[in-house]
This record gives C-alpha cells, sequence and structure tokens, in this order.
RNA sequence: GGUCUUGUAGUUCAGUUGGUUAGAACGCACCGUUCACAUCGGUGAGGUCACAGGUUCGAGUCCUGUCAAGACCA
C-alpha cells in the first residue's frame, strides 16, 4: 500500500483551518456526557471553564492568545483523560470601550454626536455596529485552535443573561444590599459617568504645591495651608489642624475666611492632620476629596460641589463659575496673589488620579449613585478561599487578594452610559421607586403610572461576574446548570483579580450558595522581549495575527504555554515563535519518517504472527528499543505530574526534549539502521509508532494542529501496514484519543538508561568529539578499539549501532575486556570505557596529551570533593541511597583517572 | 507608607517537597549534508546562580538583612 508522500515542510497554512473544521463538524468540542441529549449520565463529573469573556469588538491581542492556549491546553488535556469537558465561550458588551467605540466612528462618518441622535438610535446603532464586527474576535479565537462549544456560545447582553442581571439586581435589592445615594465617587469629566475605585489608577507625577495664607475672621492673623488643587478652595468648608499643635491650638473653634468668596469657615480640629507634614494644617473640600469627606462626616461639615459633569465650576465658584478646572485653578491663584493671600509654590511629586480608560484626570465629586453592600459578600468570598473551597494558583495570589476583601469599599455599579444593561429601577413623581424581574406599568408604591425607568446602565463587571452561572441557564435550574455548574478552572490574568475574579466568587456565592469554581489559575502579563510593557507609543507591540501567519498557531501557542510559568509576566520575542516553528517542522519530518517506516512494510512480518504484537515482548527489544521505552516511561510521569501542578510550561519543555534530543537525534538514527534488518525491523516500527503516538498524544494540548494532522496520516498508514493491530483501539481523531497513563517506574528502566548511555552515547560521543578535534570527515572511517571490562559483550553486539552513529568502520573495529596498546597512540577514556582511534599515521599528538591531562584534572578535583565529602558528616546523616551513589561516583571517577594515567605513561 | 514579585550564560527564560562544582532556546565559533528534516546535523566556547550573613552533613532552592528593577494596594 503506497502512501500520498507527505510535503518536505509542514504547512501550517492549509493544514489550521483545515484540521479546526473537522474538529468543529465532528463535534468533538461539545461535551461526550450531555445532560440535554439522551443517554445522559449525572453521575460524571465533568470539566468545565468559562471563558473570560472578550470584547465583543475587540481585536485579537497577544492577551488573548495567551489565556486562549492556556485555557485550551487544559480543556484538551481533560478531554483526552475522558472527562465530559466542557468550555463556554462568548462575549462581553464592554460598555465604556464599545460605547465610545461607536461614538467616534458616528463622529467620524456622520458628524453626529450620541446626544444628537438620541438615546434609543444611538443604542440601535450600537446593535448594529455588535453584529457588523462582534464576530471577528470569535473568528480569531478560532484561528488559535479553542476548542469550546460554540453552541452554547452567549454575549452579556443576550436575553438569557440579561434576565440574570436583572434577577440578581433585584434579588440584591430586596435583600437591601443595593442603595442609592450621594456619595463621593470618581468622576471622568471627559466620559460623564462615575468609575469605581478599580477603575482608578495613581500614577505618580510632578505637580505644584501651592501655599497660601487662611485668614482668620476679624484678625490679621493667619493660617498657613498648602494644596494641589487651589480652585477646590472655593469649596472648602473648614480649616482642620492637629488638637495637640501648638501652633495653631488657640484658632480652633473660630472662623477662618474663604479668599475670594469671603464665605467663614471653623477652623476644627482632627487627628488625622499631621503636625509634620507640610504647614501642620489642612484644608478640607468634603466635596472634592475623599480623604475630606470622612472627616467632614466625623465633624458634621457641609459639603459643596463646585464642579459640573464636565468639570467645570459650577454656580458655587463665584466668579470662576463656567471656566474649566485647570482654568479656575490659574486665574484663581492669580486673584488670591493680588489679594496678598499666596504665601509660595513650589514642585511637588504626588499620586495624581487618573481614568484607566483615556488618562484623563479623575475628580471625586459628589453625585448620586447605585452601590452595593459589598462587605456581607466579602465576607463570604473571604471565606471561600480561607477554608480552600476555592484555591489560588500561584498561592501568593490568595495573600493579595484577602487584602484587597478585607478593605474593600462598597461598589459603585451605576454608569452614566447608554450601552449596557440599565438600571432596572423606576421612579414616580412622589419619588417612590419600583422595582422587578418584569417592567412595570405603575408605582410599587402609589400606583402612579406617571414612571420613568433610571437613566444609568450597570458597571459592566457587575454582568460578568455572573458569568460562570449566566451562561449555563441562570436563574433557570437548566440541565446545562445542574450538570456543568460550578465550573472548575477559572483561568485568567492577575491583572484582573480584582475586577473580575473576585466578583464572580461574591457573586457566585451570594446567588447560587456555590463557589463558582473550585480553582483560579492565573498567568501572567507578556512582554516583549526586553520585558517592557507593549504599548503602542513604543511600538513594541506584537500582533498575534501576524505572528500565527508567519509561523503557525501551534509555534506561537507552544511559545507562549513553554514560555511562562503561573503567576508571572513572560517575555515574548519573534524569535522565540521561530524556534518553535521549527520545533514543529522537526516533529512533522520524524512523523515523515516514521510513516515511511510503517510504509517499508511490505508483507506480513513472522513477528506479528497471531495478532500478537512483539512491542509487548520486552525480550525481543534492542538496547535502543528499550531506552527509548524507559525514556517515554519517564516523560509519561514527568508530564502528568507537572500537569498536576500546574506546571504546563515545564511539562512542555520535557516533551519537546524527548522528542528532539531523544527520540529525533538518538531513536530514529539507531531505527535506521535496525530497519534494515529482517529480524529487527517489524519491532523497530511499532517501537516508532509506539513511541511516536504516545508523544503526539502528550503534545496536542500545547501544538494541536500539527499533532492532529500527523496522527491522522501515522493512524491511516498503520491501519494500511501489518502492524494494523497496533492501531486498533485508536478513534478517528486525536483530539479524542486516550492521554496517555504513567506507570509506576519498573526495574528495568534505569538500567537499560544507564547501558545506552555506557555503551552507546558516550562512546559515540567521544569520538564525534575526537572527530570534530582533529578534523576528520565523515568519510575518512577508520576502525576504533574499545576496551570495557565490564560490558564487553554489549559494546561487541552494538558495535555495527556505535560505529554507524560515530561515522566509523566497524569492520575495523574490535571490543576487548583487556588491552594494552603498543606504543603512544591517540586515546580516549570516557568512564571506565577507553577508546583507541585506528589511524594509520595518527600518533598522540600534543593537543592530545593535553585533552588526556585536562580530563585527568577534572577527574581528579571530583575524587577530591567526593572524598572529602565522604569523610565528613554526609557519610553518616545523609540518606544511604545518596551515599552510595556519591561512593559510585567516586568509584567510577578513581577508575577513569587510572585509565587516564595509564594513557599518560 | 503597606504587601508582593523578580534578580541564574551575550539575550530571553527554566530549574516546586534542599541532594551535590547548574539547563534550554536564540546568538556566537568551528565542521558538515545522497536517501525524515538547512525550518537540518555534529562539536565547542560561555555562569563565583545580585550581595552579605544564617540554618543544614549539604543551599540556585529555606531564613534574615542590603542593593537593584518592577507590580499591586493606600
Amino acid at each position: 500500500m503506497t502512501q500520498p508522500e507527505l510535503p518536505k515542510a509542514y504547512d501550517f497554512k492549509s493544514t489550521e483551518p483545515r484540521i479546526y473544521e473537522m474538529w468543529e463538524q465532528g463535534g468533538y468540542f461539545q461535551p461526550w456526557n450531555d445532560p440535554n441529549k439522551p443517554g445522559f449520565d449525572p453521575d460524571i463529573k465533568p470539566f468545565v471553564i468559562s471563558i473570560p469573556p472578550p470584547n465583543v469588538t475587540g481585536e485579537l491581542h497577544l492577551g488573548h492568545a495567551m489565556f486562549v492556549s492556556m485555557e485550551d491546553l487544559m480543556i484538551r488535556y481533560h478531554r483526552m483523560k475522558g472527562i465530559p469537558t466542557l468550555w463556554v465561550p462568548g462575549t462581553d458588551h464592554a460598555g465604556i470601550a464599545t460605547q465610545l467605540m461607536v461614538e467616534r466612528d458616528l463622529l467620524k462618518t456622520e458628524e453626529v454626536t450620541r446626544e444628537e441622535l438620541g438615546r434609543e438610535e444611538f443604542v440601535k446603532r450600537t446593535w448594529e455596529w455588535k453584529k457588523k464586527y462582534g464576530g471577528i474576535i470569535t473568528t480569531q479565537i478560532r484561528r488559535l485552535g479553542a476548542s469550546c462549544d460554540w453552541s452554547r456560545e452567549r454575549f452579556t447582553l443576550d436575553d438569557g443573561l440579561s434576565r440574570a442581571v436583572r434577577e440578581a439586581f433585584v434579588r440584591l435589592y430586596e435583600k437591601g444590599l443595593i442603595y442609592r445615594g450621594p456619595r463621593l465617587i470618581n468622576w471622568s469629566p471627559g466620559l460623564k459617568t462615575a468609575v469605581s475605585d478599580l477603575e482608578v489608577e495613581y500614577s505618580e507625577e510632578e505637580a505644584t504645591l501651592y501655599y497660601f495664607k487662611y485668614k482668620l475672621q476679624g484678625s490679621d492673623e493667619f493660617i498657613p495651608v498648602a494644596t494641589i488643587r487651589p480652585e477646590t478652595i472655593l469649596g472648602d468648608t473648614a480649616v482642620a489642624v492637629h488638637p495637640d499643635d501648638e501652633r495653631y491650638k488657640k484658632y480652633i473653634g473660630r472662623n477662618a475666611i474663604v479668599p475670594i468668596l469671603n464665605r467663614a469657615i471653623p477652623v476644627i480640629a482632627d487627628d488625622y492632620v499631621s503636625m509634620e507634614f507640610g504647614t501642620g494644617a489642612l484644608k478640607i473640600t468634603p466635596g472634592h476629596d475623599p480623604n475630606d469627606y470622612a472627616i467632614a462626616q466625623r465633624h458634621n461639615l457641609p459639603i459643596i460641589s463646585v464642579l459640573d459633569t464636565a468639570a467645570k465650576v459650577n454656580e458655587n465658584g463665584g466668579p470662576y463659575k463656567g471656566q474649566d478646572r485647570f482654568e479656575a485653578r490659574k486665574n484663581m491663584w492669580a486673584d488670591m496673589k493680588k489679594a496678598g493671600l499666596v504665601i509660595k509654590t513650589e514642585p511637588y511629586r504626588t499620586t495624581i488620579p487618573r481614568s484607566q480608560r483615556g488618562g484623563e484626570i479623575v475628580e471625586p465629586m459628589i453625585s448620586t449613585q447605585w452601590f452595593v453592600t459589598i462587605e456581607p459578600l466579602a465576607q463570604a468570598a473571604l471565606e471561600a478561599v480561607r477554608d480552600g473551597r476555592i484555591k489560588i494558583v500561584p498561592e501568593r495570589f490568595e495573600k493579595v487578594y484577602f487584602n484587597w476583601l478585607e478593605n474593600i469599599k462598597d461598589w459603585c455599579i451605576s454608569r452614566q452610559l447608554w450601552w449596557g444593561h440599565r438600571i432596572p429601577v423606576w421612579y414616580c413623581p412622589n419619588g417612590h421607586m419600583t422595582t422587578g424581574r418584569e417592567d412595570p406599568t405603575q408605582c410599587g408604591t402609589c400606583g402612579s403610572t406617571e414612571i420613568h425607568q433610571d437613566e444609568d446602565v450597570l458597571d459592566t463587571w457587575f454582568s460578568s461576574g455572573l458569568w460562570p452561572f449566566s451562561t449555563l441557564g441562570w436563574p433557570d435550574e437548566t440541565p446545562d446548570l445542574k450538570y456543568f455548574y460550578p465550573t472548575s478552572y477559572m483561568e485568567t490574568g492577575y491583572d484582573i483579580l480584582f475586577f473580575w475574579v473576585a466578583r464572580m466568587i461574591m457573586l457566585g456565592l451570594e446567588f447560587t450558595g456555590e463557589a463558582p469554581f473550585h480553582t483560579v489559575y492565573l498567568h501572567g502579563l507578556i512582554r516583549d522581549e526586553h520585558g517592557r510593557k507593549m504599548s503602542k507609543t513604543y511600538g513594541n507591540v506584537i500582533d498575534p495575527l501576524i505572528v500565527m501567519d508567519d509561523f503557525g498557531t501551534d509555534a506561537l501557542r507552544f511559545t507562549l504555554l513553554v514560555g511562562s510559568s503561573p503567576g508571572n509576566d513572560t517575555s515574548l520575542s519573534v524569535k522565540k515563535v521561530e524556534a518553535n516553528r521549527n520545533f514543529a517542522n522537526k516533529i512533522w519530518n520524524v512523523g515523515r519518517f516514521v510513516i515511511s517506516a510503517i510504509a517499508s512494510l511490505d508483507h506480513r512480518p513472522s513477528t506479528i504472527d497471531n495478532g500478537q504484537l512483539s512491542i509487548v515482548d520486552r525480550q525481543k527489544w534492542s538496547l535502543a528499543d528499550s531506552w527509548i521505552q524507559a525514556r517515554l516511561r519517564q516523560l509519561v510521569r514527568d508530564v502528568e505530574r507537572l500537569f498536576q501542578n500546574f506546571q504546563y510550561g515545564e511539562a512542555g519543555r520535557h516533551i519537546y526534549e524527548f522528542l528532539w534530543s531523544d527520540f529525533a537525534d538518538w531513536y530514529v538514527e539507531i531505527a535506521k539502521g535496525q530497519l534494515q534488518d529482517e529480524e529487527s525491523k517489524a519491532r523497530t516500527v511499532e517501537t516508532l509508532v509506539h513511541v511516536f503516538d504516545t508523544a503526539l498524544r502528550l503534545l496536542h494540548p500545547f501544538t494541536p494542529f500539527v499533532t492532529e494532522d500527523l496522527w491522522d496520516h501515522l493512524r491511516n498508514a498503520v491501519r494500511n501496514s501489518p502492524v494494523f493491530a497496533l492501531a486498533a483501539d485508536w478513534p478517528n481523531a486525536l483530539i479524542v484519543a486516550k492521554w496517555p497513563e504513567p506507570g509506576e517506574p519498573e526495574e528495568w528502566e534505569e538500567s537499560k538508561i544507564a547501558d545506552f548511555e555506557e555503551v552507546i552515547q558516550d562512546p559515540v560521543r567521544a569520538n564525534r568529539n575526537f572527530h570534530a578535534e582533529k578534523n576528520i570527515k565523515p568519510s575518512q572511517k577508520h576502525g576504533v578499539t574499545y576496551v570495557n571490562p565490564y560490558k564487553a559483550e554489549l559494546f561487541r553486539e552494538y558495535l555495527p549501532t556505535i560505529s554507524a552513529l560515530s561515522s566509523t568502520d566497524v569492520e575495523q573495529s574490535f571490543v576487548y575486556e583487556q588491552y594494552k596498546p603498543s606504543g603512544a597512540v591517540t586515546s580516549l577514556v570516557v568512564g571506565s570505557t577507553e577508546i583507541y582511534p585506528i589511524l594509520s599515521g595518527m600518533k598522540r599528538s600534543e593537543g592530545d596529551t593535553a585533552r588526556l591531562e585536562k580530563e585527568l584534572k577534572e577527574a581528579q578535583s571530583h575524587i577530591e570533593r567526593l572524598e572529602k565529602l565522604l569523610a565528613g558528616d554526609f557519610a553518616s546523616k545523609a540518606p544511604a541511597q545518596l551515599v552510595a551513589k556519591e561512593r559510585d561516583k567516586l568509584s567510577a571517577y578513581k577508575e577513569t583517572a587510572e585509565k587516564i594515567k595509564a594513557q599518560l605513561k
């Protein structure tokens, strides 16, 4: 049976879409145990991940590539383990981000603002925008190979999820955990909306500290005060000093006069004021500063707001009314200067609150907003992690999580936007509020029909906080919710631990009574090759789509997965991706070799009579066969252990190492010889198939495309060959092939590995090294004499293998237990083996002697070190096994040293 | 100010119950290719594991401190 020739290089461009199509059409992304289908077994525990929903109108960036690669790996691993596996995909409406995008576009294309368009029309346009561009991100996620169940795709503004949001709001409202009221919040003047504490970023910047005089009423005395924001003087309602401050004690209880406005305000005493800092006196602006707000609460001070929603001075600002906050600052200071109230200004480094979106300076303002009373929710969320119901990987983030929840403030959930879930509360002219699961037609208190709905929408994170269960049908007790909830892992970046993860935990516990997942795995952020943040200004942004075009999805995935460890940032360079493209190509070519070997079995070999495969008969294995099988068994164990510990990168490196260094560089080279021999041919093919098949399975979660495609070719080749029985229980696609099960370590593994190293690897390396050193070309075949007192038999048996791998002449080579060369000939010593290349006219040179001396020195230093070690407390206190190991090492070094000494005589 | 992370080869990083003079990739130097692969093979150079103490028979790994870079929270 002839196989169609595979191309010399792996062609990811044509392969990836074809394979993805095959998976999706094959229904492999759907859980095999499905509560909506016949034959469902509720007792089998599923593995579930909810995708961190990307912005519906977003474009793929490396952050997406990272989480998709990581989650797909987790999903594929569990799927191959035979567990019913569900990965729920979906997108987020991303209130501010999307609204801004649409607004910008409308302004550009139609030159209209959203206000001109009106709310209804604007929301309609945004939906159109979503329909037009909403598919881009999911298409791109598919390109990454994401094996999520697209039949269960959700969007946060879908009817179902909107109903969940409504239900959640109403329940919290009815429980008294949601309230509305004026509070000091963070206001974004550009976006004209409130933002939560989390959406404010603090950056350290150069600012100016303004010192001025707060005159006391009816006197020329004054208290010196400093401020960063002079315009807020307009809203001052007190001057505060420390109660023990000798300088200002006498003024407590008197009145001070607000500059320009000439309002009288009290001088108060409060412990909060630091005597050492600045002038030791503080102006209190409760309307525009959180600390001042707290002080005002303690002292029952009035609160004056001096800015409007655009951060322009309002009617409380007297002459500055209508001026922008920064303009008013300048003008006011000039006026104060004229009035002789200015002391000085000095540069000052301070933290400035800026909007996470857009970067404008956020203004603390008094505003009527909706809040969630967070304390009871936070307590429950703390408890869930403390008692181990939820585990965070890596563990150190638990501390960060505790810290945040222990100091949490109420969550401002209303946003003055149009794109989002509108707050389900209606007001009547009598000031009553009505909420409910259905839209009311009249006021629930007074029955008035003149009701209108709250204009605001909910914070985007309110809906994403419900994501793990809202996507499964909550609040309905759907079959999906019953079976797939709680989910298993929550995998995401540590940057949204508070924004998203903590809120999912709080809301999940509140609404379902259960932790929404049992494990939180946090990955790091991706930086450029020098560890810098990627940003458009630096111009160091790597576009995953271009990388995939150039090197393939597998290469990108492998790079991200292997280059990262839990919770740590990772640097990505295109070079690394290129190297991993080479890895994909390497596997491809190893596959071509294995397949061609299978195809070369043109008749039924005697070794596989009666369907009995020789693979199970270890007696017939060559040393190389045993070695690669032992290494494979080790690999399977290592990978399993590392996966259990979330060490995915390390697992990937092990597989890479095995495939490239062990399998391709050694076993395949040896197999070439074994395939020439009718006696060993079939057994070798079986070994090649078994090892390669297993390795492909292990690698599949990392690089799904190339492994799936190769495995398909492999299976076809096996099925059409005399060794067809090897693939008897293989399924139709690698994606659902059985994950290799680790076996207990067996006695023979270590000894075979040791033999292989001593009899094959070490001599071959020694010969190659010698050839490189002497510049001997592979075509210059020569014989070699090997001398080993313990394993001469093995050396004799594998002399052809050693010779083939080291380009020496097997016919002219010999093996002895004992041997005394005549005269000073070239020699190599490795372990207990002496190697004498047989070369006419090749006498020992100075270089050879120098090399031997260097090796002797090395051996002697080891001997010295080990003798010292074994003479000390190590021998009595260390585990016996370890001591024995070191003793063996010592005697081996001694033997080597003796042999080298003999050579040098 | 508080908490945390990182500091290992020229570069980017591994190195998870402490086990014995440290690994990979890329880069570099030299050699090589008829039959899986130049997206390749072979050989080699390159590190006092930031620094100083401590615990231990034994420390890159644990503890303390210092220095440097960074993150988060105030």
